[in-house]
RNA sequence: AGCGGGGUAGAGCAGCGGUCAGCUCGUCGGAUUCAUGAUCCGAAGGACGCGGGUUCGAAUCCCGCCCCCGCCA
């Protein structure tokens, strides 16, 4: 029976383009098993949009000579498109200080906060922090750097030693510089309020614990980890300007704003409330998805954000107690880039421009499709992997062209050639065609359920284990020899490798949108059916369109 | 230091109490020719990080240890 659901990506923050990583840890997986709920007939929206505020942005734009406004803007409009090109279907992209977003994000996360805080869960205290008097601002940890207080001999920044990787309390760096500035940074009274977690220890262990045998361990015993170790109040306010001022008549208040990751998973709400808007003029359609328990609310997210969802989010729902938690929080792990011999982080520092490891620069270059197999076959579900360009090339080579592509190509020239480009009849269908047509069930079968079970790799496994079958059972069934020897056995495998072959488009439907389309295309199928299950045959006698090939094979090196 | 993740054939990974020692690639040998030199079959290759323990039985559970990777934007 069809049901509801809300998916959501962690927010990309608007300070770079999109790469890899993030597309493989959060956005992709959340894009393929949106199209899977479509496909089984479900209700779902996917809701995603930029995290424009925080300290990283403004700094940043201090850095740069420009406003946050222009930088997150860029890259909000960068991601948008990057992300589109690679075929992530979001029924809308928002952006937490947009134009088009922002009054109604302010408003959401304004009245957010205000309810929590009239409900009496926000602590109010003063605190000492490391101030920077020529740019007149307080300065987060890692803009800070000083003498090491351990070792109290070599410079470091303010939140690890570097040598030692001991936590550093900043306020005790000797000689402590700012980094904006360069300047001596001296410590300054602050006042902030601080959500009380501890609050809502026990609410949260029962929540997830509820989860065991649903979410990943990984995910859980982080979670109850940290819960076990207790939960520190956490300030979600911050000196800074850019960002949604407290909404608080106090004077200590003045010149303050919510931290960015009190207003971020607001960003869920106040974009499906303008997609709302947009779609029927009433944003408070938004209810429909946040309040109403008959919706699953599904997160994705990449590993560090897992605080983020399994914790604080969720107590923040709980003190302002009018949305749903999630129903399930998936977390990746981080995609690194094997360059040589080295496997590293992709950064904006160290990783080339023109590396296809950033979606635009290898869309200018290659298939969308291919990066979205390939990043779904290494999805980092149980730990980090590595994007190395040269498996890339082989795996495309070897499974997308030789095994699936390949198939579809024999088949298709095969019935172009000998049987004037038609559906052959199936008045020969043996039972070892039945067979075949089995295997094609029972492959949406494999693949459904591991999409379910949020094992996309293992998906995309059974995925090119169906489309082996086929090379297999056309071997078996030899039509280049029968075609001489006994035309009807020759049609009737033509026409269940045509059948195949619609079951192929659809089954790839999640991983690779664009591959089913220009399946369909080949099979001249204009009453496209969509669903999730062995489509009906095109009937004997049915043109087909031209045979193409499915993926360009890669020359070896071609991603380097 | 603490917390979390990982250590399984040459590489990348799956398995997490019993036909488990497996998958893909790579290598070697064969079959085939409809297909993007594609496909299919077969072979070689591993004390499942180390040491204890629990069990009729452990990659799989427990304890200890050793490596690798991350960790308040």
């Amino acid at each position: 029976m069809p049901k509801r659901y809300l998916v959501t990506s962690g927010l990309p923050y608007s300070n770079g383009r999109p790469h890899v990583g993030h597309v493989a840890g959060a956005l992709l997986p959340a894009d393929t098993y949106t199209r899977y709920l479509r496909a089984c007939g479900h209700d779902a929206i996917y809701v995603c949009g930029s995290d424009d505020n925080g300290v990283a942005i403004e700094i940043r734009a201090l850095q740069d000579g420009r406003t946050p406004q222009q930088i997150s803007t860029h890259y909000h409009e960068r991601q948008k498109e990057d992300l589109e090109g690679l075929g992530i279907c979001f029924d809308i992209y928002g952006g937490t200080h947009q134009p088009a977003y922002r009054e109604r994000h302010e408003r959401f996360s304004r009245a957010f906060f205000t309810r929590i805080h009239e409900k009496g869960f926000f602590s109010k205290r003063k605190t000492r922090q490391l101030y920077d008097p020529q740019a007149a601002r307080f300065l987060p940890d890692r803009y800070v750097k000083g003498i090491c207080h351990h070792c109290g001999d070599h410079e470091t920044n303010g939140d690890q030693c570097e040598r030692t990787g001991a936590i550093i309390d900043p306020l005790l760096l000797k000689d402590p510089i700012s980094v904006i500035t360069g300047t001596p940074a001296e410590v300054r009274e602050t006042t902030h309020w601080y959500l009380r977690l501890n609050d809502f220890e026990q609410p949260l262990k029962e929540w997830l614990e509820s989860k065991q045998g649903q979410w990943r361990p990984s995910v859980l015993n982080f979670a109850l980890g940290q819960i076990k170790q207790g939960l520190p109040e956490r300030a979600m306010t911050r000196d800074i300007e850019w960002g949604i001022p407290v909404p608080l008549d106090d004077p200590d208040a003045q010149g303050k704003v919510l931290f960015v990751w009190f207003d971020a998973p607001i960003g869920y709400v106040s974009f499906t409330a303008a997609l709302c808007a947009e779609r029927d003029a009433d944003e408070s359609g938004y209810e429909r998805w946040w309040c109403d328990p008959e919706t699953q609310i599904v997160n994705f997210i990449g590993e560090d954000n897992t605080v983020f969802h399994t914790l604080i989010w969720p107590a923040m729902c709980m003190a302002d107690e009018r949305f749903q938690l999630a129903s399930h929080v998936v977390a990746n792990n981080f995609v690194n880039f094997r360059l040589g011999d080295d496997t590293d982080k992709v950064s904006k520092s160290r990783t080339p421009n023109e590396s296809p490891v950033w979606i635009e620069e290898y869309l200018k270059r290659f298939d969308p499709d291919a990066l979205r197999y390939y990043l779904t076959a290494i999805a980092p579900e149980t730990a980090r992997t590595a994007f190395d360009p040269d498996d890339f090339v082989a795996r495309i080579n070897n499974e997308l062209v030789a095994a699936f592509g390949n198939f579809v190509n024999r088949a298709l020239t095969f019935a172009a050639r000998y049987f004037e480009g038609r559906v052959p009849d199936r008045a020969g269908l043996t039972d070892v065609d039945r067979e075949q047509r089995t295997r094609a069930e029972q492959a949406f079968e494999r693949v459904g359920r591991n999409i379910e079970g949020f094992r996309f790799r293992a998906a995309v496994e059974e995925l090119m284990a169906f489309a082996r079958d086929c090379n297999l059972y056309f071997g078996n069934r030899q039509p280049w020899a029968t075609r001489k020897t006994d035309l009807a056995d020759c049609a009737a495998t033509i026409a269940t490798c045509i059948d195949s072959i619609a079951a192929l488009a659809l089954l790839c439907s999640p991983f690779m949108p664009a591959t089913t389309e220009r399946i369909f295309d080949q099979l001249n199928a204009t009453d496209r059916q969509v669903g999730w299950r062995m489509p009906e045959s095109l009937p004997s006698g049915h043109v087909l369109g031209t045979p193409k090939i499915l993926f360009e094979k890669l020359e070896e090196g071609a991603l380097r």
